[in-house]
RNA sequence: GACCCCGUAGCUCAAUUGGAAGAGCAACGGACUUCUAAUCCGUAGGUUGCAGGUUCGAUUCCUGCCGGGGUCGCCA
């Protein structure tokens, strides 16, 4: 389907070549969103320089050559220079009934399939998943639809922590308490105090700290029973996630964990390997790399360190056996990092090893998508009111029942049943979108009142505006599917102002991928609310003047529901139809 | 000390890769015998931290300051 804005740059081009076939530079012929217009295009400016002609001259000669018949209906020139243009209603009836028609509603496929491997969300086995997980687990989440929704090929990847020193003395526990208590305990979902019970009888008693360190030589060594324990501990840490995933609402799976045990057969590999490549240094009794550019407080190279001084690996090793699994066997050309900014330092530096290594070829990209924290009220790291992390969950649940008592508050007929099934959507829903409509990069502060709130750029707001459009339906009497064969008449502004915005979600999209920024999508979302909710409040559907209009506004509605469900639902968000 | 990120309306945030500074809260004024008023319409609110530079044009790019956060070798 053709992007209007890219038929007008193509005329505009066509326009310039004819008034000034001896222009040969690149020019700026897009035609950008506009405040004052369908849309702007400001070639003119930079044109008029290189002809040395005032640019409203240039602009005024452009708008007569450009031939924009059945696209535009006006072309004014505006300000220094700018060509303000208003889409033809027609043009955009029709180009509002291809969309209709397209299952993914106007949104291009990928031109080359990539295959992406995504490493998000990454919680610690034995531990609770606490608020410091919520960010990477919902940005992975929402990249993982928008590149399937694309047709990338994407693999996930959970990259839990299952190995490493604490390992011993959580084993050791768990021998203290018994399988079968441990195992309870674990399940009913308070790994904080198991780990805390654990941690504490390290550091409280010498006979525990001494046969945890002797534990995680066994563990290390391979012995049988200590690896049949550990399992156990990371086969009740996956259910318990798996039941975190299950109440987000997010693709992870079992099938998506691969801990960091996984690798450790490829450590050694690893060493070798760079070995070979003559890129391995000991320094100060450890292996290290130095790659180019990094350097300490002291302005002194800084190493990657692979083998630390006592033998053993730290999690820079298992990164770049990461590396090379993704780009070997999984063959990906394209690796994102969700993960937090106090990690951009660490992950340039594996990049930079990797591409020194030569495991990393030109073709395949490399991107930590990095984000800020959750904040409190008082702009620091979100706590507990015991200064504890809080805890995912309870948050997840008070999220739900703080969206149960607004509905009850709000919309009483709704039956009890769903009106807790929507209390999901609706909680869920807003601590993601709340987590997902600002820029990731910048930390944020997480305010009950403000996410939950139908004002504003807020899930619930989006689904209210959904909600609306099949409450109209229920009353219509028609299905949804008829309305598709209509092509839309537009006459009153909101519904040209409603076409125009529902014909750019194809860009939307792209956009938040190019940039893996979800809240780009948002705000695309939150402004196709706004211009719905007005065009709701001026033009009457059910009652409209006349059955052709009412006709038209249905398919307006139809596409509108499809385009908000469809977006949300690559936030990971669900749109219910009632609320 | 070096490097990275951030700084936009009173508050919370946008700004499509250099194009005419926008929303929502809060404030003020309007609109419900109406398809869900859980909403909408309007008014007001700005030296984009500061000072330079590049450019026809800078919130955006460059330099230097100020303020906040982060990172800087054997945790992950």
């Amino acid at each position: 389907m053709p992007d209007p804005a890219v038929v007008v740059a193509q005329r505009v081009a066509a326009a310039v070549a004819q008034l000034y076939p001896d222009v040969t530079e690149d020019l700026d012929t897009a035609a950008r969103p506009s405040e004052r217009a369908d849309a702007q295009v400001n070639v003119a400016m930079g044109l008029a320089r290189l002809v040395g002609k005032k640019p409203h001259d240039v602009a005024e000669g452009i708008a007569v050559a450009l031939d924009l018949r059945g696209i535009c209906s006006e072309v004014t020139v505006a300000g220094p220079g700018f060509l303000n243009l208003t889409y033809d209603n027609d043009y955009l009836g029709a180009l509002l009934h291809d969309a209709a028609r397209d299952p993914n509603l106007g949104v291009h496929r990928a031109a080359t399939t990539e295959t992406v491997v995504i490493d998000y969300s990454a919680p610690n086995v034995a531990k609770e998943m606490h608020v410091g997980h919520l960010r990477s687990t919902v940005i992975g989440d929402a990249l993982v639809r928008m590149c399937e929704a694309v047709g990338h090929r994407v693999i996930r990847e959970n990259h839990i922590g299952d190995w490493g020193t604490p390992f011993g003395m959580l084993i050791e526990h768990l021998i203290d308490l018994g399988e079968v208590d441990a195992a309870r305990e674990l399940s009913v979902g308070d790994l904080d105090g198991f780990y805390k019970q654990a941690r504490a009888k390290f550091e409280a008693l010498p006979e525990f700290q001494q046969r945890a360190r002797e534990r995680v030589v066994l563990l290390q060594g391979g012995d049988a029973d200590t690896l049949r324990l550990w399992k156990l501990l990371v086969a009740e840490s996956a259910r318990y996630f798996a039941t975190v995933y299950e109440k987000l609402g997010v693709k992870l799976t079992d099938a998506d964990l691969r801990g960091e045990s996984v690798y450790n057969d490829l450590l050694v590999s690893v060493v070798t390997r760079l070995r070979d490549a003559k890129l391995l240094v000991t320094d100060n009794g450890a292996e290290v790399v130095f790659p180019a550019g990094f350097t300490n407080r002291d302005n002194a190279p800084l190493p990657l360190i692979i083998r630390k001084q006592d033998g053993g690996y730290n999690y820079a090793t298992t990164d770049l056996a990461c590396v090379i699994d993704r780009v070997e066997h999984l063959r990906a050309t394209l690796m994102l990092y969700v993960v937090g900014t106090p990690q951009a330092q660490h992950l340039s530096m594996i990049e930079a090893v990797a591409r020194d290594a030569g495991w990393l070829p030109e073709s395949t990209r490399m991107a930590h998508v990095a984000f800020g924290s959750v904040l409190g009220s008082d702009r620091k790291m979100l706590k507990s009111r015991t200064g504890d992390s809080v805890k995912l969950v309870e948050l997840l649940d008070e999220a739900v029942q703080r969206a149960e008592a607004s509905i009850a508050e709000k919309n009483p007929e709704l039956p009890v049943a769903d009106r807790q099934r929507v209390a999901r959507m609706i909680g869920i829903g807003a601590v993601k979108y709340a987590d997902l409509s600002s820029d990731r990069i910048k930390d944020y502060v997480f305010d009950w009142e403000r996410m939950l709130s139908f004002d504003g750029n807020t899930a619930p707001y989006l689904q209210y505006a959904h909600a609306r459009i099949c409450s109209i339906f229920r009353r219509a009497g028609s299905t949804r599917e008829a309305t598709r064969q209509t092509t839309p008449v537009l006459s009153h502004p909101s519904e040209h102002a409603l076409a125009l915005w529902l014909l750019q979600y194809d860009s939307a999209v792209w956009d938040a991928l190019e940039r893996y920024s979800p809240h780009r999508l948002c705000t695309y979302l939150y402004e196709l609310s706004t211009r719905y909710t007005s065009f709701y409040e001026k033009c009457p559907v059910l009652k409209a003047e006349s059955e052709v209009m009412r006709d038209s506004r249905l398919a307006l509605c139809d596409l509108t529901a499809r385009i908000l469900a469809d977006g949300l639902q690559m936030l990971g968000i669900d749109a219910p139809e009632q609320m």
